[in-house]
DNA sequence: TTGAAGGTATGATCAATTGCGGACCTAGAT
DNA sequence: ATCTAGGTCCGCAATTGATCATACCTTCAA
């Protein structure tokens, strides 16, 4: 069962989902950028630019984190993003490798 | 640039297309499917026995050859169908072989 | 306590995807 | 000549996806 924000277990990740989330340039755009950082970097949903209105930002967010590439979590202030990048080599091993090849 | 078929060269194949097309359980399992068969296996649109009628075939059959996932050559009578396994291989290395990992 | 920064929720709109039936085409079989 | 199998193409309907504006919430800082 994913969590109450939505965060699926890396058993629960489900392959079209990934694939899915993955397929819109905005939000492979926000994992390349995450996996061009060090591990474990939190940044917040507006940091990444996306030409987006931010209500539009949120709904990509969610998608990313529905699908279990990312995590969100509340710091006070902000909600931070990180990449789940070991959670989703587990799972996907080889994906995000070729999301960081394919950036440009 | 594409032939007249819409099949894409292999550096034309593009990842977003790639997951788009992959994204489909209809569509995933008929490469997962010719995975696990032969390579070069020919086989009909219609034997993959999808629960969809005629014309919503061809359509899926269009993303997957407009992504470069798999080839259609004429064949007389009918069309055959074949995946393009080396050429995917070689454009996006292990991405079949996550498709092969996920079939039921 | 007021303001600003960062996000969410809702409801609307518009485009793309998925689906269908039906008309049609081509090659092989009858 | 006609029939059939396998597919395509053309509308069209239904659903989902992406987008926005607006209103709102929460926390930190002034």
């Amino acid at each position: 069962m994913p969590d109450a924000d939505g965060h699926p277990e890396v058993e629960e990740m489900r392959f079209g989902d990934v694939l899915a989330a993955l397929a819109d340039p905005h939000r492979r755009s926000v994992v390349a950028e995450l996996l061009d950082q060090p591990e474990g970097t939190e940044r917040t949903c507006a940091s990444f630019g996306l030409p987006v209105s931010k209500s539009t930002l949120t709904y990509h967010f969610r998608v990313l984190r529905e699908a279990g590439l990312i995590r969100q979590v509340n710091r006070g202030n902000s909600r931070k993003v990180t990449l789940r990048g070991a959670d989703v080599d587990q799972r996907f091993p080889g994906l995000l490798q070729m999301v960081r090849d394919e950036a440009p």
